[in-house]
DNA sequence: CGATTTTGACCTGCGC
DNA sequence: GCGCAGGTCAAAATCG
């Protein structure tokens, strides 16, 4: 039972929420960002808090993987997601377990053994564990560009795809734990399925943030949701339309258990007229006036980055290409840097969007959202609060990406 | 020389 | 309990 949701698109994109159960995979095809419970890292503040840090493209082959920021080429799409568990396996590597290591994210099982206190922390958390964002876009490159540096740890094939499964980990900080799965659709290859999953826990580009952004948030009322859900409290196409008033197919939440994803799929053709359409329900006037932004900010983040990953993004992005939100000032002229900036700004920008996405869930759920609304909040909230400075900096354009 | 990618093996979880 | 599939590790190879 995989509660599917679909917002879609707005302008340009339509996204595809879904949140399963169980295995992602299986379920899902792919899932991406996670939202685990615990506070830590959450993307938004770090990558607020400095604007920039951007990793010193120290990386020097991860340029590829790496959307560096700089160059914006490619395209970008941060998620972030919390990791949480660990496996098992004995890794522990790099450094301190708990907090930001990357760790493995299986969920093991909760209680390794934990005091039962943790058991009750560990049931919260094994709910909320393993969320993710999934983010489907068409591109011929191997992998989209997200504004953070990766590095590939492993390959395999899943079953069913004849195109092999990508294992990437972020490596724009020593510990951070955010993973990615990269993964071609069996059924079209152009379209690339990228699953992030954890939180940043270092600052990050602002094109990275502007995906952090809109993953955390979409994580975030995945999990709200995808509790709910499982409650039977909510009905999640009333979530995501909710939350995407705009986009009836551009979301996709499943909630199904264990690891709730949220799918966003670009690959769609954006259907204004759909968009307007959507785009107004009084209802929910206040908290999404923006969503409408993002959804263009963030297929035109795709859309560029189609454009250097050599994805053909759906037709005419470009003819929609609307003008950044109001958010963001764009320059006077639109060159594909300020697009991207536009992009990222609206999406990173975008506290309303984000904060909505939350106070929406909280109050469909009537507050039940909040179990896992420290995470989720703590996310949006950073993000929001990202976006925040960042928006009101407009000032991504001081992105170096420009 | 250092960093990253590749690739096979290993471990864990899940279903039968 | 067994087998399958997913995910991760780590050694070797490759690239800048």
């Amino acid at each position: 039972m995989n509660t599917l949701v679909r917002i879609s698109g707005a302008s340009t994109y339509h996204i595809h929420v879904q949140i399963a159960e169980g295995r992602p995979e299986e379920k899902i095809q792919e899932a991406v960002g996670s939202v685990v419970p615990r506070q830590f890292m959450e993307l938004g503040p770090s990558a607020t808090t400095e604007t920039d840090d951007q990793p010193s493209n120290t990386t020097s082959s991860e340029e590829r993987t790496h959307s560096g920021s700089p160059h914006n080429h490619k395209n970008e799409m941060v998620p972030f997601v919390h990791h949480q568990d660990n496996k098992a396996k004995g890794i522990g590597r790099e450094e301190s377990p708990e907090s930001e290591g990357w760790v493995p994210n299986k969920a093991p099982k909760l209680s390794n053994g934990s005091s039962k206190t943790s058991i009750d922390q560990a049931t919260t958390e094994a709910t909320m564990r393993k969320a993710r964002v999934s983010v489907r876009a068409r591109s011929e490159a191997p992998m989209i560009t997200d504004g953070c540096q990766w590095r590939k740890y492993g390959q395999k094939m899943a079953k069913g795809n004849p195109c092999p499964r990508a294992y990437y980990r972020c490596t724009m900080a020593v510990g951070c734990p955010v993973r990615k799965q990269v993964q071609r659709c069996a059924e079209d290859r152009t379209i690339l399925i990228t699953t992030y999953e954890g939180t940043h826990n270092h600052p990050l580009p602002p094109a990275a943030m502007a995906m952090a952004s809109t993953t955390s948030a979409a994580a975030s009322m995945l999990l709200s949701g995808s509790m709910s859900s499982a409650d039977g409290l909510m009905n999640p196409n009333f979530l995501a339309r909710t939350i995407l008033p705009c986009s009836s197919s551009m979301a996709t939440i499943s909630a199904s258990a264990p690891f709730p994803t949220v799918t966003l799929d670009l690959t769609q053709n954006p259907n204004p007229l759909q968009f307007q359409r959507s785009v107004a329900p009084s209802q929910f006037q206040n908290p999404f006036q923006t969503p409408p932004q993002v959804p263009h900010a963030f297929a035109q983040t795709l859309y560029n980055q189609s454009k250097f990953s050599g994805l053909h993004v759906s037709q005419h992005l470009e003819a929609h290409q609307v003008p950044p939100p109001q958010l963001h000032h764009q320059q006077p002229q639109p060159s594909f840097a300020d697009t991207l900036s536009a992009a990222t700004a609206a999406i990173t920008a975008d506290p309303s969007f984000t904060a909505a996405l939350a106070a929406a869930i909280s109050s469909i759920m009537g507050g039940n959202a909040q179990p896992n609304s420290n995470n989720a909040t703590n996310n949006t909230a950073s993000t929001t609060t990202t976006n925040t400075t960042t928006s009101n900096g407009n000032k991504i354009g001081g992105f170096p990406g420009n």
